[in-house]
DNA sequence: TAATTATGTCCAAAACATTTGACATAGGTG
DNA sequence: CACCTATGTCAAATGTTTTGGACATAATTA
């Protein structure tokens, strides 16, 4: 599944260290979902999407 | 996290196994999901709600 | 250049989601 | 009532996500 975190993490100007913060993940937490190593649960894409201002409908590419 | 698939699933007219059987899981997940004991992954909360026709951010209830 | 910050990666353990198989109960229909 | 379908639940096993600690490299800045 595919996602534009770390295109919408850089236009807000923010790292990844901060997003997770954030989110209330580790650093590396972030990273992996960004390279597509694994998905997050549903409650942190609910965090992210929060935390990115757009919909998870919006953040997320499921197909 | 609350959601209204059991809701939405009824209005449809079909099963837990029916639903199940769409999104590829099985039955007792879907019940589990619906009874709030966990919360589905990020691809099924997708699938659920392709099946049925809600947006996941208006599927799930965050906050 | 040297120092600092940001990112990518690895591993093992912990936490969480899903399956399988089974049994119990609730609701409706013959 | 007896039958059937749908739902709720449980425990053990398996698969996936997240953590914590560590180290390497890239990018930025003094």
């Amino acid at each position: 599944m595919k996602n534009k975190i770390k295109a919408i993490r850089k236009k807000l100007g923010i790292t990844q260290e901060q997003l997770a913060k954030e989110c209330g993940v580790v650093r590396q937490t972030i990273n992996c979902i960004e390279n597509d190593k694994y998905d997050p649960t549903l409650v942190l894409a609910f965090k992210l999407s929060k935390t990115l201002k757009v919909k998870v409908d919006e953040l997320f590419i499921y197909e």
